[in-house]
DNA sequence: CGTTGACTTAAAGTTTAGTTCAAGGTTTAT
DNA sequence: ATAAACCTTGAACTAAACTTTAAGTCAACG
């Protein structure tokens, strides 16, 4: 079991973000002891870890608090929450489209600055600033 | 040389977000007809189009203003610049591996359900709600 | 015994990136 | 000629996701 400290710690994310997703209906179940302390096992820890693997990719505290519902609901809603994960999992697909696309954007722009400096005028027509400042 | 209109439609990017980037300074030397009208001609698309893909990927608009106010100052900041883009790199392949470990998670938790509507109750130990409910 | 530090809450504040509004100018169509 | 369809500005507004603050409880240390 650990207090949310170690939680924090472990799971790298800020206490009160921690709480904040708590207040939001995102953990559901979150045990305390007899202080009213919030206590987490390492279930909780792995479910947390989810939310916040689902929250980094984009998806919304409003849609994870859908999904936390309907699995409280159990498995009669299972389909409506692997519907949810595949249209995220589009989302992801698109973002890593974007990613991808950037990548090569930026590696263009750092391969004009090396011709530059390496003194090759004849290849900054690619910049835009050079061209017409 | 195109309209705000067209332009918009062009970088499918609404035209009020286009002011705001030139407000911001993102946008040096757009040209103005005879109303005070903007006009942007190819060049300037393809800046837009720079700006709104670094944007796409997590850029602040500060750190871009950083950009455009280095490269206005002429091939002098090229290395400054560069240091940004690189940066911006790195920060492009931590953003591509969290989402190839989401993609991970999410396939995972589709698998689940799958195994679940199937009827195969032994893998839902793999399920946070269905093992503590 | 007092103070240090971790925890609690609700509520207010912050940040970022737009968006919408209000008020107005110009050109084109009917 | 008058309305529709563009464009302009600055300022106010919004939304999401935290973050900070204020006020308080509780246990442990010296």
């Amino acid at each position: 079991m650990f207090t949310i400290k170690e939680a924090s710690e472990k799971l790298n994310c800020p206490a009160h973000t921690i709480r904040f997703y708590d207040k939001e209906g995102l953990l559901p179940n979150i045990r305390r002891d007899d202080n009213g302390n919030r206590i987490f096992d390492k279930k909780d820890l792995d479910w947390i870890r989810l939310m916040t693997c689902f929250r980094a990719t984009g998806m919304s505290i409003a849609d994870l608090k859908k999904i936390v519902e309907l699995a409280l609901q159990g498995e009669a809603t299972i389909g409506q929450r692997r519907a949810i994960l595949e249209a995220h999992q589009e989302e992801i697909k698109r973002k890593q489209q974007v990613l991808n696309e950037a990548f090569e954007a930026v590696s263009q722009k750092l391969e004009v600055y090396n011709q530059i400096q390496k003194g090759n005028p004849e290849d900054r027509f690619l910049t835009y600033f050079d061209e017409r400042p």
